[in-house]
DNA sequence: AATACAAGTGCAAACGATTGAACAGCACCA
DNA sequence: TGGTGCTGTTCAATCGTTTGCACTTGTATT
C-alpha cells in the first residue's frame, strides 16, 4: 500500500496538517521539523496524492489540449505536433502536465472540453482549433476557464491568443517573388473560412498594393481548407493560357509539394517556369525536388507562448486579454530561383 | 458555483447516493427514479467531479504516454506522432483521457512517470521508450502498475508490448532490392542499443542467407541512434572502390532522404546506381526525387493496439503478459527501380 | 505579576464523490 | 400472525489532502 500522509505524519509523530504544511513550505512550521518530515518522507517514498490534493485546494496541475474536431485530419498535420512539443515542453518545465484532446471522440469537440473542465481535471486549455468554435467558446468564457487560442479570433474579444503575423508573412513571400522579377503570381489554397489563409492572402494583395500592381482575379485559388491537392482540370486551366502565372504562393507546403509534382507532369519546370512557395517549414520540403523555398512560422514558439500566457491567465484569473505574435522567418531553397 | 452531486439529490429529493447509483445504473434503482433524477442532472448540466469519483473508486481515467526522456529528438520524429494518434483516437473511444509525459522534465524520465503513478493521476502507462529503461519498469512491475511498452524487450519478461516485426521487415526489403538484382546491399543505421535497428539488420541477413549470399562486413554501417546523416567521409569510403554498394537499406526514411542527396552530389544516380530503401514511410519520402521505397510499418496501429493492450491490464491485472506483433507494408516507388 | 504577542502545532471540517450495510415497505405464504 | 424475500432507498464511513481556527508554550512588554 502506498503511503499516505498519515502514514508519514505518524512516523514523524506529528499531525497530518504538519506534513501537509512543510509539503507546501508554510513559514511556521520550524525548520527542525521540516528537515525530519522530509527526512521521512523521502525514507517511505512518499509522493502526495494530486487528486486529493486537487479536490480541496481547487488548484490543478494538468492542462487540457484540444485538437481540431477531426482528429484523423490534424494529427496528421504535423504543425500540431511541433506545437504539441512546444507546449509540452514548457508545460513540464512548470511542473504541469498536457493532457490531449482529440475530437474524434462519440462526443463533439465542445462538449469534451466542457466535460473535462467541469469535471475538475484540467484548470485550463488550449484551442488548436483555427477555426473559433464560439459555442465553446462563450462557454468557457462565461464559467471563466482559463484558456488561449491559437490564431487569433475575428473579433477581437476578451480572449487571450497567440499567432503569427500571416497578413505579414504572405506580405513577405510574395514581395520575395516579385522581387525576384515574377509579375504573374497567384495565390493558391484560399478558404475565407479559415483565418490562417484568409490573413496570408491578405498579405499577397498587400504587397502587390505595395508594389503598384494588382493580381489577376483568376490567380487566387480558393479551395477547401483540408484538402492538399489542385484538381488537375482546375491547375490546367489555371496554367494555360499566355496569362498564366509565373509564380504560386501556396497556403502551405503541402499544397506546394503536390502542386510541384503536378506541375512537372504538366511539363512546367521549378522555378524556371513557375516559382513556387510555401508555408510552415515541413520536413519533407527539404528533400523535394527542388527542394521548397517556404515560411518557417515556428510553431513550437507558438506553443511554449500558448503556454506562457495560459500560465498566466490561470495564476491571475482577472488579468486583461494577453496576446503575441510570433516571429516568422523565410527560408530560402530551390523553389524559387 | 458548479453543481454537485449534492446539489442534484436537493432537488430530486433523494440522498446522493441514490445519484451516485443513477449515475451509475445501478440496478436496484426504479425506473422512474432515475428518470427523474437523470432530467434535473441534464437540466443542471451536472457533470461529476473525477477527482473526487477516482479518489474514492480508485478508478482512474487517465493513462500516460511516455516519451524518450530527450523530448527535444522524440517530439520531432513524426512516427511518435503517429504512435500517439493512434492512442488517443483508441483512448476517446473508450471515455479514456491521454496525459503527455516528455522526459524533458528536469526530473528524469523515470522519476516523472512514477511521481505520475504515486500521485494518483494515471492509471496505467504507455512507453515509447524503445530503449527500455530497466530501473523504470522494474518499479513499474513491483508495483504492479499496468503498462505497455512500445517495442519487444530484450528478455521477455512478464511485460505486455506490442511492436512490428522487424527482423520480418528487414528481411522482407531486402529480399525485394536482392530480387531485383542488386548483390552489394549495404545496410545503414546499425546502432546495437537499439533494438529496432539491431532486428532490421537481422533481417537484413537473414535474406542474404536465404539467398545464399553472405554481404561484405563493411557494407554494414554503424551510426548512432540519433544521427540521421552518414559523415561525407564515410559516405565516400562507402561508394567508392569497385566494390561498392548498388543498393542501400536504411533503417530509417530520414538518414534514406539525406543518403539520396548526398548520393547526388557525388555524382550516384538514385536508383540507376545505388538503390535506397528505408523505413517508416514518412511523409517526406513521398516527396522526394525519386520517391522513396521504404516501409509502412502502421505507427497509428501500434498506438491503437498499444491501448487495447492496456486497457485489458488495467482491467484484469491479473491477467498474464500480452503482446502483438503489427503487420508492415513494402511501398514501392521510385528509389529501387 | 499580569498581559500581549508570536511561533509552532493540532483539531476538525471541508472537498465531492462511492459503497457496504442497514432499513422500510410490500407481497406472499403457511 | 409472523416469517421470508424482494425492492428501493438512505446512512455513514471513507478516499487523502488542505486550511481556518484554537490551543499551547515561551518571551517580551508594561
Amino acid at each position: 500500500m502506498k503511503a499516505t500522509i498519515k502514514d508519514i505524519a505518524q512516523a514523524a509523530g506529528v499531525s497530518p496538517s504538519t506534513v501537509s504544511r512543510v509539503l507546501s513550505n508554510h513559514p511556521r512550521i520550524s525548520a527542525e521539523t521540516a528537515q525530519r518530515v522530509r527526512a521521512i518522507m523521502r525514507e517511505m517514498r512518499y509522493q502526495p496524492n494530486q487528486l486529493a490534493r486537487s479536490l480541496v485546494s481547487r488548484k490543478r496541475t494538468i492542462i487540457a489540449v484540444v485538437l481540431p474536431s477531426t482528429a484523423e485530419t490534424s494529427l496528421s498535420d504535423p504543425f500540431f505536433y511541433d506545437v504539441l512539443r512546444g507546449i509540452s515542453v514548457g508545460a513540464s518545465q512548470e511542473e504541469y502536465h498536457v493532457l490531449l484532446s482529440t475530437g474524434a471522440a462519440p462526443k463533439a469537440e465542445g462538449a469534451k472540453l466542457e466535460e473535462l473542465m467541469h469535471s475538475g481535471i484540467v484548470g485550463g486549455a488550449i484551442l488548436l482549433t483555427s477555426k473559433v468554435q464560439d459555442a465553446t467558446v462563450q462557454a468557457l468564457l462565461e464559467d471563466r476557464f482559463p484558456f488561449v487560442v491559437l490564431g487569433h479570433p475575428d473579433q477581437d474579444t476578451q480572449i487571450h491568443w497567440v499567432d503569427n503575423d500571416n497578413i505579414a508573412a504572405g506580405c513577405a513571400v510574395t514581395e520575395h517573388v516579385l522581387a525576384r522579377g515574377r509579375r504573374r503570381v497567384a495565390f493558391i489554397g484560399l478558404d475565407a473560412h479559415y483565418r490562417v489563409t484568409a490573413d496570408r492572402c491578405a498579405g499577397y494583395h498587400l504587397a502587390h498594393e505595395r508594389a503598384g500592381l494588382s493580381p489577376a482575379r483568376a490567380h487566387v485559388l480558393e479551395m477547401p481548407y483540408a484538402s492538399t491537392r489542385v484538381s488537375p482540370e482546375r491547375l490546367r486551366a489555371l496554367f494555360s493560357g499566355k496569362d498564366r502565372p509565373d509564380a504560386a504562393v501556396c497556403t502551405n507546403d503541402l499544397i506546394a509539394l503536390e502542386m510541384m509534382r503536378d506541375l512537372a507532369a504538366l511539363g512546367l519546370r521549378v522555378p524556371e517556369d513557375v516559382a513556387v512557395v510555401g508555408f510552415n517549414n515541413l520536413q519533407a520540403g527539404r528533400y523535394s525536388a527542388p527542394p521548397l523555398t517556404t515560411v518557417e512560422i515556428d510553431a513550437e514558439g507558438l506553443g511554449r507562448s500558448a503556454f506562457r500566457l495560459l500560465l498566466g491567465a490561470m495564476e491571475h484569473p482577472k488579468g486583461g486579454a494577453a496576446r503575441q505574435l510570433i516571429p516568422f522567418q523565410l527560408i530560402e531553397r530551390g523553389s524559387v530561383g
